[in-house]
DNA sequence: GAAATTATGAAAAAATATTTCTCCTCCGCT
DNA sequence: AGCGGAGGAGAAATATTTTTTCATAATTTC
């Protein structure tokens, strides 16, 4: 995984004939992965042994190894060094839209703070109630879905997506409670003097927004999230998806840390569900 | 991927050694991918012909480009054949939504059907109103997504999340309306109800859904998924990012049917939100 | 501006993969 | 049962590919 990293050469320790080996990889991966070292070389106009060294300074065994590393990247990975392909008919923002989600969580998963969801979960789990704080829009849906679910772990949780109301639960907040705060963008103007009080009333902020943004400042666990938008305006951003991975996460890691309570909860929402359904009950918790 | 076919051997063409190799290669892709072919034929106790023949069998050229086009499957496509890796550590849970959520993504690239997806994006951009129904958990989050979407473009949009209220709406909806349902088990008897109204009433109806199912025969375009759900009842559903690239789907083919109108919408929403924000324009539509 | 370090390629060596050829086994047929 | 053919498998030979070695050139450092 860190082969991409090597490759896009961002503190730029690729020098010369790597830099275009790099280069040379990054466009055109096919190529790269279908030949020898020979031709390899020959098309980048170096010597079968530059290329050999090449791949271990980027961390491979060889060029046969460095080959299999990058054909695993291909799938996802690479795919957003393209930059915006017009699209137009339906298999094509399909394909889009795709890429641009498993982008999404390619990324997402690269820059992980697996402390941070760590200690978020733990917070989650050991508070009494639990507030969720979105806005309008993408906001809205993420905490909606932590609150969706959580409750069904047990939790006591509410969501809420109002500013007005979340400056008075702000306010209004008993300890014992913990806020969880989204924001893309990371400059909700709202959401950081919601956090201000609750820091001034030693009430554990949890926050999933872009780092080094005043959300992010104000908040106390921050689990952040940078990630490129796209140019195409009509394409809904795929930054949802990352969001909505992090709290699949933050779930599960919840679930985790107390798995009987967890378990008891669902099955209660399984039997009632079931009772009134087909009986199928392999269908899921919720449709 | 269609690697991936050949080894499963669905078909039970593969012989002998041959399916002591596939196995080998589908239970251990990281030693076969850092095998030489050598050492792959000692491990499974074969001579090295025979793995080059298998390999060709498989549509390879040859052991090398077997071993890359198994490491191009391995990140996402590959995953899913392993049944479930416990996992425990926020680390692993990580990996595990990732990885599951790019394969939801992945698994309903195989099997979308464009043309619905093209019609279910002319019926929505054409209707006067659009009713979107969902259910309790994971519609509601779908259907309240799509009228975020849809709004956005000028599309005049409800979202609804009450069985009463859908059927009360699907009595009432009057000619130029379309309906938009989502329903991940497909056997949501409300839903079915109010499509059975709607039918009847030649309200023209578009649902994502299992194949096959009373919803999928319930309603008239059906965009279908068929994802297996996991065994991990601690992990939210993948599923629902599939659903969610649908609804992205639908949504940028609706801004491109009338790209003038989605334009103008987008840029009134901007105006009021950047009005309001710190000037920042390049920041999102809708935090 | 000289010494040391690093980068590069040609050629040789090693490793790896493929082809060829032969043997063996399993079938179907008489 | 025995014969003949098809196909599968491996040993050895061959071809290809990769890596190492070594000599040279470029670059940096002092």
């Amino acid at each position: 995984m860190d082969l991409f990293h090597a490759l896009s050469d961002e503190d730029g320790r690729l020098s010369g004939l790597d830099r275009r080996l790099a280069q040379l990889a990054l466009e055109d991966v096919d190529f790269v992965v279908n030949s020898s070292i020979g031709e390899l070389a020959e098309r980048a106009g170096v010597s079968p042994p530059t290329v050999t060294r090449f791949c271990r300074r980027l961390g491979c065994k060889g060029y046969p190894d460095f080959k299999v590393q990058l054909a695993r990247l291909t799938y996802v990975g690479l795919r957003y060094v393209k930059p915006e392909v017009p699209t137009e008919t339906a298999d094509e923002v399909a394909e889009d839209i795709i890429a641009k989600a498993q982008n999404a969580l390619f990324q997402l998963h690269r820059q992980l703070d697996f402390a941070a969801l760590d200690t978020a979960a733990r917070l989650l789990r050991g508070a009494d109630f639990i507030q969720a704080f979105g806005a309008s829009g993408n906001s809205a849906m993420i905490v909606n879905e932590l609150h969706n679910r959580l409750f069904r772990l047990g939790c006591r949780v509410n969501a809420s997506n109002d500013h007005n109301m979340n400056a008075m639960i702000s306010a209004a907040a008993l300890p014992g409670t913990v806020v969880f705060g989204s924001s893309f963008t990371g400059r909700d103007p709202a959401l950081v003097h919601c956090l201000g009080l609750l820091r001034k009333r030693a009430i554990p902020t949890i926050v999933v927004t872009q780092s080094g943004s005043p959300v992010a400042t104000a908040a106390d666990v921050v689990i952040s999230v940078d990630l490129p938008e796209g140019k195409n305006i009509f394409r809904p951003t795929s930054t949802r998806y990352a969001y909505l991975a992090v709290i699949d996460m933050l779930a599960n890691l919840v679930a985790y840390t107390d798995r009987a309570k967890a378990l008891k909860t669902l099955r209660s929402i399984k039997e009632e569900l079931v009772s009134r359904r087909d009986g199928d009950d392999r269908q899921l918790l919720g449709d």
